[in-house]
DNA sequence: GCATGATATTTGCATTTGCATTTAATCGCG
DNA sequence: CGCGATTAAATGCAAATGCAAATATCATGC
């Protein structure tokens, strides 16, 4: 069914994969924006909240990979987070270069009016999708990050 | 299995799709962007083209729909691809308020040198998952697509 | 047939972003 | 030890972005 490497003409463009990710997520996170805009977050903001609710006192290196934003980026994201009181950085007890980012809990009472919002989101996403087929997809998109990731974690 | 919203805790990152389709598409787009800057193109840009080698003249409008672009960016980065001779605008002839946009064969060979990168980087994303995997995976994004999108395009 | 509101695109301007550089600290090897 | 190379994070600055407003055209109701 698929020989060499065909054009995107003979694929379409509703089965290039990346093309539909794009396109999901495009919609997925302008959704979002809009939740955060009332919320005085940006999208980086939200993304280090969103992690640092579930990853313990990352290095802002490795917060950069978990929220896909550069990291200087980042870096100015949580100057405004810690202003706000939403999150605290340390310096690593080991290496005194590094910094270990923590979330505070009025930072996760904003990431509690956030999830909601989320979460259903992604539903909306996956409806009408039955679960066996949900969770075939998460386990393609867990193969897939593997292949992609350049970053060990 | 999955009861009432849980949180994000509970769900693990790595068992939430839009944080794993983030992840995966934060990396094929970074990678992509490397290409690109050699080329002398941009996101938008080059989106831009991909989409024209396979949609047929669509007014801007659309296009910023297909590309996933805000339509003032991709104005911009159509003054550019116009000033290269990539593309071509044209006046819709029924409503002169709008306008159509065309790839050139100038554009079009660029594209072609772009192309195999994309097809690349995808067949590394799909990396050891089976033909079968695949197709399924797609036609769940198929799905979601629709559920998602907010134009009827 | 004309005023009012809607639609398609562009543009002005302030904000955000990302690259390249800087600062600071650790590592590795002679 | 000590010095050059490397790594973590922050920052200066130019470029890209996105919102809101402007422009131009079309549609509708009276």
């Amino acid at each position: 069914m698929d020989g060499a490497a065909r054009d995107l003409a003979d694929i379409g463009l509703t089965n290039f994969a990346p093309y539909l990710m794009n396109r999901i997520m495009g919609r997925y996170n302008a959704g979002f924006h809009e939740e955060l805009a009332g919320l005085g977050l940006t999208t980086p903001k939200a993304r280090a909240l969103a992690v640092l609710s579930v990853v313990e006192a990352p290095l802002i290196g490795e917060l950069a990979v978990y929220t896909v934003t550069e990291q200087s980026t980042l870096s100015r994201a949580l100057d405004q987070l810690q202003a706000d009181g939403l999150i605290v950085r340390q310096t690593d007890p080991d290496d005194s270069r590094a910094t270990r980012v923590t979330i505070t809990d009025a930072g996760r009472a904003v990431f509690q009016t956030l999830w909601p919002h989320m979460h259903e989101a992604q539903e909306r996403m996956f409806r009408d999708i039955p679960a066996a087929e949900r969770q075939a997809f998460v386990a393609t998109l867990q193969k897939m990050l593997l292949n992609i990731r350049k970053h060990e974690i």
